[in-house]
DNA sequence: GTGAAAGCGCTAACAC
DNA sequence: GTGTTAGCGCTTTCAC
């Protein structure tokens, strides 16, 4: 563990190159309006001597911090087994980067951690904030907005009510949700059951309203609840086969709950596709791929979620990245409070 | 988006306590040597002004930061199919929060970031880093120690030839693949193979060398490679089963490649465990519990390394976390270069 | 014990 | 165009 040695000033790089402090700090921040030579001359100076602007102080008169916190909590990072998150990290972490921001991470754990995130976030620490909210009860969304930081959720709030302001990036579940549907309807099933998730998710909910939008005239029996876990998907398939035994296709919530589903019709003597047609939801590919047979599920963009909510948080902060959409057309509606990225239907083997 | 509102400085607490700024100072970092009364004064005041210390002034004139920086490579971020590094950022944040320092992520995609997050870490931005490195031609080592940051190395890097100072958290990947390959043997298994991880890799290299460890005398046609996918552990199974059908046992390199393994396996009519007994290692859960069956396999404690890291770290920062190790006495050799962290055999049904 | 004052490194008016 | 100057909010000697 070494130690830093001191760095050079602005005042150490104007003295070298002859000039003003002003007038270096005016070309390390690219403004206009400085001579070529001298601009040159400065240049060379912060080259010779390895300057780096110190961002302390810039922040201090600026009060900005070229930083943006991530907050998730504990559960988000769990529920979804993580792959998930860690792919919307590097998406944020890409968009970021690229416009010259740091990422800070933060992640709660129970309560007084929400404290703790409340306060760093009103500390005037960060610039922005990129929140995972997903639970119904989260406090997380009330204590960012308390922070008064301009904000972008990742997933549709449940408060959502049309009304409000909220910015969001969410991947199109219930349309999801219906392409699957409709894939399995196409292949000729016609006692299609669905798996759900854990109904205070919206996500969770809104791939409900996907399937109820192409099957309305499904019966209750043909659904049965789980919780985004393959534990909850054996329990959710078996309690289906019990009540309708004569199901030939299976939609669920997510690909643990597919795996899970799975488990149980081969212990059931169900052959898949055959006798039974089975869709999952995610892609995450440690699951979807060796599932057996590999599963058919609908792929998200999680890396594009977490790079268009770098991008639309950016946007809203001062100028930010005005126009170069080029890669994100369909962030185009960007007065709506909420953005909805595509989903598309991979198929494998189950279906 | 709202505006952030203005926020009370320490000369508004001052005033409203009717103090000097430096006695506000005193009390708000926890100093001596403030008599009770005044103290008190003080803390209402902050409570009522609703006050936090602008950590950009702090940092100028303290030069700390209250925080680390994460650099991790987009390869080890998706090698292990991402769990894997969620978990030690859980460990890493956990430790962080409890010493009230923030968590800076850098995540670097190729030479370009490289660049970038050494200029980062060369800025004085963070008080220190902790860094995963993996592989043999990885040049993120050298741009920290180029930055001369204090630094926590997560894994074992190439270069600990004995005479270095770097410190590094890594778990027993030798003793665990020993653990496994004993367990096996102890099962009876008498042509025990072993299928290997990208040999680059340190932790691969590590496992390898523990196979050895216990099965000095088994030929090479016992060992093929693999890369720690679940497609590499297919097509090393096929090598080996064709080198040696009559092997009983196989110890793969990490979980995914043990789920490519059982996937063969099955295809050629072998019984799990009855024909061949198979152990992983990781205990990745959505793969380990979701494999048919479910895997035997060596865990690691990966959001306990990600907490020491950042143990080691802050301790090596100016006093840090002095003694309070009452949770981490297998980090009690903190004189010496690496911690390593046990792992444990978590039997399923493979073997 | 407490306060006054200097200054951390930078940007942004404002003069020139 | 370029330089001068005044802070940004805080910690930290140094007197008292």
């Amino acid at each position: 563990m070494t130690e830093t040695a001191p760095r050079p000033t602005l005042e150490a790089v104007a003295e070298r190159a002859g000039v003003s402090r002003a007038t270096v700090s005016r070309v390390v921040n690219g403004a206009h309006g400085v001579r070529e030579a001298l601009a040159e001359r400065v240049r060379r100076a912060v080259e010779e001597l390895g300057y780096v602007p110190n961002q302390a102080a810039r922040s201090l008169v600026t009060r900005r911090h070229q930083a943006v916190a991530v907050v998730a909590a504990e559960p988000e990072t769990r529920v979804f087994a993580d792959p998930y998150f860690a792919q919307q990290l590097r998406g944020i972490s890409k968009e970021l980067t690229a416009h010259d921001n740091q990422l800070v991470l933060l992640l709660t754990e129970g309560r007084e951690d929400h404290a703790r995130v409340g306060r760093y976030l009103a500390g005037g620490h960060v610039d922005g904030a990129l929140v995972f909210s997903l639970h119904l009860d989260d406090p997380l969304p009330g204590l960012v907005r308390g922070a008064g930081l301009p904000t972008v959720f990742g997933g549709r709030p449940h408060w959502d009510d049309g009304r409000d302001d909220v910015v969001y990036v969410d991947s199109d579940n219930r349309g999801g949700a219906r392409s699957a549907v409709r894939h399995l309807a196409g292949l000729g099933r016609t006692r299609i059951a669905h798996i759900t998730g854990p109904l205070d998710q919206t996500s969770a909910a809104d791939r409900l309203t996907g399937f109820r939008d192409v099957r309305s005239g499904a019966g209750a029996e043909l659904t049965a609840r789980g919780d985004f876990t393959s534990g909850g998907g054996e329990r959710a398939m078996r309690e289906l086969l019990d009540r309708c035994p004569d199901l030939d296709a299976v939609f669920a919530a997510n690909d643990l709950t597919a795996a899970g589903a799975l488990r149980v019709l081969r212990e059931r003597g169900r052959r898949v596709p055959d006798d039974v047609a089975v869709v999952g939801f995610d892609d995450m590919l440690p699951v979807a791929e060796e599932t057996d047979p590999p599963l058919t599920t609908v792929r998200q963009d999680i890396e594009g979620m977490g790079r268009l909510m770098a991008r639309l948080l950016l946007r809203g902060l001062d100028g930010g990245p005005a126009a170069d959409d080029t890669d994100a057309p369909r962030a185009a509606a960007t007065t709506a409070p909420g953005v909805v990225l595509p989903t598309t239907l991979v198929r494998r083997a189950t279906a």
